[in-house]
DNA sequence: CTCGATGCAAAGGTTTTGCACCAGG
DNA sequence: CCTGGTGCAAAACCTTTGCATCGAG
């Protein structure tokens, strides 16, 4: 599975005339591991540093971000107070309950917004990224440690 | 109005035991004039110092921030990429529509969401804030292709 | 070979923190 | 007065950028 993720992704950037190399890989690699945790960009790049067995460059990671994002492999959002958070864009479509107080996202399934999400479109004119919502604010318990908010 | 709604931050504020100092003083007359704007901390910044008509360090702000937003007289999130933004707690609620293109936000009556927020709340465990709420996406007149999602 | 991609280093924008001094109550 | 608040400076934090070099195709 994780390895049919990883040869769809190179595809994918085979398909936009980009190069593969061992840092785009090993970044491929760890995303198409991740599933749909919610990595931040340190998180990443840790992970595959870790696959690639040797040091990657920050500055690298956030260049092949930005060139996975172009490509519309992953997505990247701000959702609380610290760090981006990327994910693969194919992923079952779902939204996010983020904790304030503890940083912790909780997945929402789609379905449960479609409804509204349509009906601001033809009421307001406009086109809510289905896959980039976020909705702050405090779950039961927050008192788990936290990846995204201290 | 603005006055009023100045003295009614200034009691909050001596209610939690808080000095009321020059600074403070401008950042709620400041708060008290800018509405439903949702300011950043630098906008802020600029405007209380001429309130003040004297120069605030710019880590006097963020202190007073962090200070409202414990007495609970204002929320701060982080919307898009971009500074957080800043407004009053107790305005008549309302949602955002973030417009990834051009950094606008639209207003959402809060009865477009409420029923949503209240299933979630049941179904999910998770109290929504139903100010802090923001849907990102793109308004009508930027439909073009993203920075972030092509 | 050639151009795109990387590593390194430095800077960018936003926010936080340490410390000595100032001023509100 | 006396503690809380401020200004200043420095750093922390996440991310971007310039430039020389490297390596995929």
């Amino acid at each position: 599975v994780t390895d049919l993720d990883t040869s769809r992704l190179v595809e994918q950037l085979r398909a936009n005339g980009l190069r593969i190399t061992q840092p785009r890989r090993a970044v491929l690699e760890v995303l198409a591991a991740a599933h749909d945790d919610h990595l931040t960009a340190e998180t990443l790049h840790a992970r595959a540093a870790e696959v690639a067995g040797k040091p990657i460059d920050p500055s690298t990671i956030y260049r092949i971000i930005e060139v996975l994002e172009r490509a519309g492999s992953i997505y990247h959002v701000h959702l609380g107070h610290g760090p981006g958070v990327i994910h693969l864009s194919d992923h079952a479509p779902h939204h996010h309950l983020l904790c304030e107080q503890c940083g912790r996202t909780v997945d929402l399934p789609l379905d449960d917004l479609d409804g509204l999400i349509r009906s601001i479109e033809t009421d307001h004119g406009f086109r809510a990224d289905s896959v980039h919502f976020a909705l702050v604010g405090t779950c039961l318990d927050h008192n788990q440690p936290s990846r995204n908010v201290p």
